[in-house]
DNA sequence: TTCGTTTCCGAAACCGGTTTCGGCAAGGGG
DNA sequence: CCCCTTGCCGAAACCGGTTTCGGAAACGAA
């Protein structure tokens, strides 16, 4: 042995080798300080049996030398992993696509504003989910999860409950309220999408709605039938479409919705991708967008902004939402009662190309694939 | 203390109350074996001074009870908590964002396949990126990373070697051919491109490159220089650009070269939003897309299916690239040599109405806004 | 038979923290 | 002046694993 005593004397020493810089453990801090490393940990986590003047004292030291507790080395005793868990379920629709990124910005700061880190994972369907989860759970992967488009009746929750393990949901869901969880008025943007359309003259409005097994559907579904309630138009069952969350979905909606005797004049789409689908089947019938046909769509995916129009849309701000969620859940790990926690936000209206006034008279209809009315 | 014995005895026990599943903890396979905890650690881990016998016993029961190791229990003692990570900079110019969702998909798939997770941070600009690195490298949240998106001199690789950290590239760095790597190759795309469009005929093609401080900047240059070579095409500098990757820039960089006197009748783009740009300088300049101008991309990114003609491109399966990049990471991490770890795959041609024979007569062009020839 | 090797496992230290327990000294009340 | 709190910190156990060390038993060679 060329090298002398193993032990850290000083910070600056060690350097001779610049290879993995030796981290500075707790017992450095005590060494330095001439106290016990019980004693510093209890300093550093607060406790009341630590005197302010020591307290102090260990603080500034800590911060001195630079000391940071290892997470992993911690959690063996606390329980505690410092992690959210997110588990993303691909394959689906890709609707999800579009939002991850900006999605995960958003969680990540809100993690790492409170030390936490983000663990993910991936899946291809829905066991899969609930198996990811499930071992997630018992290596202890993360001390609580981010549930993202939350459903009617989710698997994910049973088991999470069951498990005893905090979590938050995104997006809420009506039968329990009591639940964490941050959600975006896609309600009241429904709502706004038919007052908007029937300030510009639209009476004959058609609904697109997305995925049934999810919370939002019944949420949009009855902002969009209070908009048409408030302006006092008729909500025709033939007008109106469901499970739309892919482009070729939207796609067969619309077809249905466009080939009744009397067509509508605007569409209203729970979903992007599907308006995305509307645009397809109003080009093949020779309808323009914005003239012969309305179309507010909602999510505000970036597709939307590159086709002709630009699809006028609803926005969510992912990034907000993933920083309120992992904050929502940081604080419900750290003890604090879901039932408290409940925030929601209000998407933004996007107004763009697709939507123009109501087309004058009704029979000016341009592509002829209708029968003749009576 | 009414419960009785606080020991697990049987698996099927403990089941009186349902919270919080005791977990099966490696002396409680010790104690059902009639060995030390010590032993069953070793024969788990393959210790060569354990019988087979023995190992055989330790293994069926530590299946049959459900035993698994807690990593960041291991990971205070063996330094590794069997986590990948990834540093996300988001702001540059999204053109990642369309990406991540798939690569993500890999990353994961690859990572668990080893028992592996994936931890994830996201940034907003290059110092924040590096910062996030030196944080999770101090606080060893990961035993590796992976890099996306390499630059050419990129200051991550510095850092992480530094710390004597294992991580691999997406992306190859010409420089330093002896750091794990995944790339695909962008130099053979741009050089088919090339091909491609000189088998319809054309003569005069223009070339957007991306962002030249990333690696893939040189390696696609070169490779569309190979392919004009090859066909016997001279590259004329008037119709090259560089440095677009949002659709803004593809716009400028298409405005500059298709107002030259001799506009090209092709431009091939290192990246599809710069495509996706020339698509709309195109359409002000009344020329059509796929008849007047061909137009070939890379990357794959979904935009490109929803324009009209929806755009040729090559795609890049960012799932395999995932997978691979996790394999190799992990290897590096378990000892192999980085030297050995580089592989590459082909991205994959998808051809899409924006390409189409040279226009016969190059006084056929449409738009008017060219100065007459003489 | 004897003695040196192997083979194989137990005992104990260790990793970097946290938490419980107990005791010493100062302070307060009677 | 004595005793009982209270404040404050050290000692040691603990968390769930891994790794080192040493020794007993089985084995083999002389």
């Amino acid at each position: 042995m060329i090298r002398g005593g193993h032990r850290a004397i000083m910070n600056s020493v060690g350097k001779d080798i610049p290879r993995k810089a030796a981290r500075v453990k707790i017992s450095d801090v005590s060494d330095a300080l001439g106290l016990t490393k019980s004693t510093v940990s209890r300093a550093l986590n607060h406790y009341p049996d630590i005197s302010e003047a020591t307290r102090l004292r260990v603080q500034a030291m800590a911060d001195k030398m630079g000391y940071r507790p290892l997470s992993h080395a911690q959690a063996i005793r606390t329980g505690l992993v410092k992690s959210l868990g997110l588990v993303v379920q691909m394959a689906d629709h890709d609707a999800q696509r579009p939002f991850l990124s900006t999605f995960l910005a958003g969680l990540s700061e809100g993690a790492s504003a409170e030390g936490f880190t983000l663990t993910i994972a991936t899946s291809n369907s829905e066991q899969a989910t609930l198996d990811t989860f499930k071992s997630m759970i018992r290596d202890h992967k993360a001390d609580g999860f981010i549930l993202p488009r939350t459903m009617i009746d989710d698997p994910r929750i049973a088991l999470l409950q069951a498990a005893d393990v905090p979590f938050v949901l995104f997006g809420r869901v009506a039968a329990t309220p009591e639940l964490a969880s941050f959600d975006v008025k896609g309600g009241a943007a429904m709502q706004d999408a038919v007052q908007h359309l029937a300030a510009l003259g639209h009476r004959r409005i058609g609904f697109i709605n997305g995925g049934m097994q999810y919370s939002y559907a019944p949420t949009r579904a009855n902002g969009f039938a209070r908009g048409m309630q408030a302006a006092g138009l008729a909500v025709d069952p033939a007008l109106m479409a469901q499970g739309a969350v892919t482009l070729g979905q939207g796609r067969a909606a619309a077809e249905a919705i466009l080939a009744v005797p009397n067509p509508p004049t605007a569409i209203v789409c729970a979903v992007d991708m599907a308006a995305l689908g509307v645009y397809e089947i109003a080009a093949a019938r020779g309808l323009e967008i914005g003239r012969d046909l309305s179309v507010i769509g909602y999510d505000g995916v970036p597709e939307g902004a590159y086709v002709t129009p630009p699809l006028a849309t609803f926005a969510v701000d992912f990034k907000q939402a993933g920083q309120r969620l992992a904050d929502l859940l940081i604080r419900q790990i750290r003890g604090e009662n879901p039932n408290g926690l409940q925030e929601t936000a209000a998407a933004q209206f996007l107004r763009r190309g697709s939507t123009g006034p109501a087309p004058t008279t009704d029979n000016n209809s341009k592509g002829g694939n209708y029968e003749n009315e009576p």
